[in-house]
DNA sequence: CGATGATAGTTATAATATAACACTTCAACT
DNA sequence: AGTTGAAGTGTTATATTATAACTATCATCG
């Protein structure tokens, strides 16, 4: 963790970015969270939510539980899951339909459903700025006289450091 | 199919409709399609094709294999899979990834991703039409260089019929 | 016919997710 | 401090969704 040379496109963000930040940021928004809502955020639930924090991939649900085995014991699958749906319902985590898996939020701020980018070559997921989509959307969903409630938004294909050039 | 009156909304689709003619439409089109691509449109895929286009509601594959061992034997969870694997591949079927279900594709035309509509109340699905909307996703891609290669857009809700008046 | 590749059958198992109930912890109240 | 009730977690079992690997059958073409 010594080395002084990084010579990266700005667009490469496992390179680019301090990961350590995103943690760090990610888990003491959880804790505000909780605490506003009157919740408590457990070791457990830390602890899980730092593992899907791990990366910006996809976290599997029986990963995450054999990772979590390792740092504590009694962990079944029930652990998880029913961690994983405790931060989905406080919008810390999302879930990713097309894979199984989950990403936590880097939307700090309101509700939302999550709209994601996710490059099938690298596995990195990008949740994206989801206003104007969800205006979009609610437009077109307006056409048929529908009343949206949850959004899943989740395209695929390849980022731009996975791209031919 | 004599009555003579239908006084109804426009947007009431499972009474206004004539869903034999979905299946009918369905059908044909597939056939033609398979055709088209030098595949054949076996017993067991229009068998399974019909099934999936019995309501225009998600089948889930295990009730599929229920349906489908009602009328022919040595249905087994492969087979189901295999075939709805060989019609979606044709674009015959999407998943509904949000509920690891099937639905019929009602856009005759070309290959696309699916958009959709799902009612949480009566579990109807409408597939929307998808060019303006994949233009919107694209537009909002590129604002990341992404390339998209498939979409999955399942927007969930209440249909109008379902909507608390 | 007999070779060939596509289709379908068969058996087994992997991967994902939930149910039901028991035990523990923690905060609030006396 | 002791009581209590709800939230959190542990435990066991099972349901649901999906795939792998191999065999048998069928359709087509020379
Ligand atoms: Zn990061
Ligand atoms: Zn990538
Ligand atoms: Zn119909
Ligand atoms: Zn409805």
């Amino acid at each position: 963790m010594s080395k002084t040379s990084q010579p990266k496109r700005k667009t490469e963000r496992s390179l680019k970015h301090n990961h350590g930040a995103c943690i760090e940021t990610a888990l003491s928004r959880a804790e505000q969270r909780c605490a506003e809502e009157g919740e408590r955020f457990t070791g457990l639930r830390r602890q899980v939510l730092e593992l899907v924090w791990a990366e910006h991939k996809p976290a599997k649900a029986y990963d995450l539980l054999k990772k979590l085995s390792d740092i504590r014991s009694g962990v079944a699958p029930t652990t998880v899951y029913r961690t994983l749906d405790f931060l989905q319902e406080r919008g810390l985590v999302h879930k990713i339909e097309s894979l199984n898996a989950y990403v936590g939020c880097s939307q700090p701020n309101a509700e939302h459903s999550g709209h994601f980018l996710i490059c099938e070559a690298c596995s990195e997921i990008k949740e994206i700025e989801n206003s104007k989509i969800s205006a979009w959307l609610e437009s077109a969903a307006q056409d048929e006289e529908f009343k949206i409630k949850t959004e899943t938004v989740e395209l695929s294909g390849l980022c731009i450091r996975c791209q031919p050039s």
